[in-house]
DNA sequence: AAAAATTTACACCTGCTGTTCAGATTTTTA
DNA sequence: TAAAAATCTGAACAGCAGGTGTAAATTTTT
């Protein structure tokens, strides 16, 4: 199920959307301002941003740029029926796509659908803490700095930075990693634990404050901020 | 230089939009019908296509559907104002953007921008870092100098030239250049590989930069900048 | 039909990666 | 504080993925 990230100070206005996306399959998320957008995108994925241009505190535009820089997460602009140079500005900026208010709700689907599907096929990147994941060309880089890892220690790695803060055991390594049923020693996993904390460390991570142990339940990836 | 296929039965459209693209430096080519298009594109290299979705004969879509089917080329579709239900549809069909006559000239730039740019890989002939790649012509170019390649060699390259720093797997190369479902042992395409290496680095191409094996996952062509 | 070019297969070698083990170290428990 | 449990670490080894040379098979050209 994707999840959309609505961005817009009306609540009417993200009800209206809400009301509409979520019948149809779509996990949808209000956030009134862009600050509370980033707050949200900070610890979860999101398939899509529907962003609003006119909003108070930071305009669309500048949330936009922000949004892309650190996420890359897809954006629909939001915007008001004669602004036709906000359109011209907003591609510019790096929006995917854009949508002018009142909006007819089969043209909105579909520019939905386009823009998901465009983003399933460049399989995508994520950003965040300066690192990016690149699982199209299997790099990882943390601060503009290539990050040379084996399959399995690149496995762990996006494994961790997925599901940050959250504790995996040993057990829950092997099988998303390896795979089901396949059967190695514990002693394994801490190896390339220790392997990928030296990799870190090397461009200069301070892991020790990222790549927790957890005594007795396995290991997590803490996220700052 | 771009080339722009216009397609529309009106003439004043077709000269209004010639008007105004060709003093931004595109190539604009006028058509009055699907047909006509179609004769064009079957010998010439297209960078876009702007649709009118309103003719006689065959209509937008068809035309649109054909286009897509056969050439591949980006499409632009030209809608009447109110047809909203079209855009849903183009969009669905294989349009990449569609825009409402009669249309606001910024607008319609932008657009023609972001399409060309998103497209911008998969032209007749690629061309960056000294390598001019002429589909046409079977041909690859390495700063003026011609690189004989094979077919097979031909083929690889194009793909690592279309997608640079994405990784291949040797399963996905194999569909790729081969074709889907042929049978090919991995070390094949390891010689495959090496003997591209090496006619590259006869040209004078450090390809141990460029070419590289990615360990456990495939090859992959990285972009410097 | 012969020659050349291209593609494919195979075998051997190299080096990277994954795995394990034993001892050292750290954390928890009692 | 001492003992027990869990983790860290370094080194060694095994297995496997990829590189390379060669030769056979196939396709294309002459």
């Amino acid at each position: 199920m994707k999840t959309i990230l609505l961005v817009d100070d009306e609540q009417r206005m993200l009800d209206l959307l809400s009301l509409y996306l979520s019948p149809l399959g779509y996990k949808c998320v209000k956030t009134n301002s862009a600050v509370e957008a980033f707050v949200y995108l900070e610890s979860n994925h999101v398939d899509l941003v529907l962003l609003d241009v006119m909003m108070p505190e930071m305009d669309g535009w500048q949330a936009c740029r922000k949004i892309k820089q650190d996420w890359g997460t897809p954006i629909i602009m939001l915007t008001a029926k004669s602004e036709k140079h906000d359109i011209v500005k907003g591609l510019n900026i790096g929006a995917d796509d854009y949508i002018s208010k009142p909006f007819d709700e089969e043209e909105l689907l579909a520019r939905i659908e386009a823009v998901l599907r465009r983003g399933e096929l460049d399989d995508g990147f994520i950003s965040f803490e300066g690192f990016v994941i690149k699982r199209d060309s299997f790099e990882v880089i943390f601060e503009n700095k290539e990050l040379p890892l084996t399959p399995k220690e690149f496995a762990m790695m996006e494994l961790f930075l997925h599901n940050p803060n959250k504790v995996f055991s040993r057990e829950h390594l092997i099988s998303s990693v390896w795979g089901h049923g396949v059967s190695i020693e514990d002693r394994t996993i801490d190896s390339h634990v220790r392997n990928l904390r030296e990799k870190l460390r090397k461009v200069g991570l301070p892991v020790d404050d990222y790549l927790l142990t957890v005594w007795g339940a396995g290991y997590k990836w803490v996220r700052k901020k």
